[in-house]
RNA sequence: GGCGGCAUACCCAAGUGGUAAGGGAGCGGUCUGCAAAACCGUAAUUCAGCGGUUCGAAUCCGCUUGCCGCCUCCA
């Protein structure tokens, strides 16, 4: 069985079958560059990113398009406020959205068009749509007619009849019912404008993943996700305008991510328990992060925590240990080759354990991107691993039996890479934990080294009791100590 | 009012009809000068409650309880 794909269009886990054989035509809803991303926004990122490098894995040519909406009230607002332009509020926005996902490994999508350079394909949509009679234009601006829409309504699985019995429907002269929505808006003063067969001014936003999506993607295309607050409006109110303008299908496969909760709690700027990505990075290595985010299924609510996190750092750190151990032991024999017949004969059950895993892996990713089902299995691929290495005591691996380690970490490397993790060394990924908090114990690397030194030239004097108490007294500034073959490290504990 | 979701060990979490993955914490052991890390062992006769379908259910159906989200800009 090939990939599941949970699709909220049909509620249900659908074989995933694209249109073009071989090619999936991928489309992520992005960010308003109006303020820094949040950790919610480095959910979806870190999700459809896996989905993206998955897909790829599995061998599909895949064309991936994440917009920015560059033009919105709310960007329009802070350009006021600050009295520049919203140009300049965009580009610095856009910056700050590519150090973010830069930072925590998101790969950049193929294609990351501006809404403000597709307008000219908006307008023609929303001609065409005028012109079959499914917007009107009213005063100013342009409005789609949902009732004109038979099929609104079902992606949300609403009935236009309850959502009009809701009490928050907004009230609005110029529309013909409530829940029309803007196509066009006529500019005010100030405003960002451009020339429209309605007059000057600006697109509704909806209208504009609808025009990126077919101009980049075709009008029927395979996959559109984003968070799940999207379901309602926006992404119902994309699928309205598409199809009413092409007469095609819009999108064949619906995918939606779930919320980030913090403590417990909605996260939200009122509640002002609001992280950003770069706040949480101060703290928190990247790749902690994106271990948390894919070690609960993407549908599911996610609970951010201090307790959430360090779980997610203990677990990451026990993944790079091992990588760490088979680096440091291994180290000859890097570039023998063995047969398979001889490496089975190290260790049978880690070469089995090996061989089984890229089927395992790839079950759990084929069910709905099951990424903590394929992280449960990684971590059972680890211990393989690290009991073989323990058995060796503190021996050095030399020939077919560093080459059978050595093909356990790559095996670790190469699935793990699929969910964007484990992709330093782990030398290199230590270095960065401990750069990361150090600043929390109120000293600095150079003085925990000093005091690492002067602790070794006493236990090399057997002075055990000096030794232990500057051991105690790093520790209760959570610095840990581990003294090895290869030396003593050092590591802040949470 | 309408729509939808969730409830699995101390905590996090997978499991979607075949007899409970994994991680964290704890406890015991191995290793260690002692530690730490790692490894080994240990934890749910049971999956919110009740009823039903089935040879068989955490998994399907119904009801009950509790929690949450969306319906307004929102990842």
């Amino acid at each position: 069985m090939g990939l599941q794909v949970y699709n909220t269009l049909s509620k249900s886990k659908e074989e995933f079958v694209p249109l073009v054989p071989g090619k999936v035509r991928f489309y992520v809803c992005g960010v308003t560059v109006y303020d820094h991303c949040h950790i919610g926004h480095a959910r979806s990122a870190i999700v459809f990113d896996v989905v993206y490098r998955y897909l790829r894995y599995s061998g599909y040519e895949v064309t991936y398009v994440r917009n920015f909406t560059d033009v919105d009230d709310k960007i329009i607002r802070r350009a006021n406020a600050e009295g520049t332009d919203c140009p300049t509020i965009a580009q610095r926005y856009i910056a700050a959205f590519h150090e973010d996902m830069d930072a925590l490994g998101v790969l950049r999508p193929d294609l990351e068009p501006l809404a403000t350079e597709n307008i000219d394909s908006m307008i023609r949509i929303i001609e065409k749509l005028v012109e079959k009679g499914f917007a009107y234009q009213s005063g100013t601006d342009v409005y789609f007619e949902v009732e004109k829409f038979p099929r609104y309504g079902k992606l949300s699985g609403r009935q236009l009849d309850d959502m009009i019995a809701g009490a928050r429907v907004e009230v609005d002269v110029n529309k013909r019912n409530p829940l029309d929505f803007v196509l066009w808006k006529g500019s005010k003063p100030g405003e960002p404008t451009w020339e429209s067969p309605w007059g000057p001014g600006r697109p509704g936003w909806h209208i504009e993943c609808s025009a990126m999506g077919s101009r980049f993607l075709g009008n029927t295309f395979d996959m559109h996700g984003g968070g799940k607050d999207l379901i309602f409006p926006h992404h119902e109110n994309e699928i309205a305008q598409s199809e009413a303008a092409s007469g095609e299908p819009f999108v064949r496969y619906w995918l939606h991510n779930g919320f980030v909760n913090i403590d417990n709690e909605k996260m939200s700027k009122s509640l002002g328990n609001f992280l950003t990505i770069g706040e949480v990075l101060q703290r928190l290595h990247p790749e902690a992060l994106r271990f948390f985010v894919l070690s609960k299924h993407y549908r599911s609510p996610i609970d951010f925590s201090d307790d959430s996190i360090t779980e997610a750092d203990k677990g990451l750190e026990r993944l790079y240990g091992t990588l760490e151990a088979v680096k440091e032991r291994s180290a000859a024999g890097r570039d023998e080759t063995f047969p398979d017949k001889v490496l089975r004969s190290q260790d049978g059950e880690l070469f089995d354990a090996i061989a089984a895993f890229p089927d395992a892996f790839r079950e759990a990713m084929d069910n709905d991107f099951n990424t903590a089902q394929a992280l449960g299995f990684l971590f059972g691929l680890q211990r393989h691993l690290q009991r073989y290495l323990d058995r060796f005591g503190q021996k050095k691996l030399k020939g077919p039996a560093a080459a059978l380690a050595l093909k356990g970490a790559s095996a670790i490397r190469e699935y793990s890479a699929v969910l964007g993790l484990l992709t330093r060394e782990p030398e290199v990924f230590f270095a960065e934990q401990r750069k990361l908090k150090i600043g929390t114990t109120g000293l600095t690397e150079a003085e925990v080294e000093r005091l690492i030194e002067v602790r070794n030239q006493a236990r090399q004097a057997r002075d055990f009791q000096e030794a232990d108490r500057i051991r105690k007294d790093l520790e209760a500034k959570r610095i840990q100590l581990e003294d090895s073959p290869a030396g003593t490290r050092w590591r802040v504990v949470s």
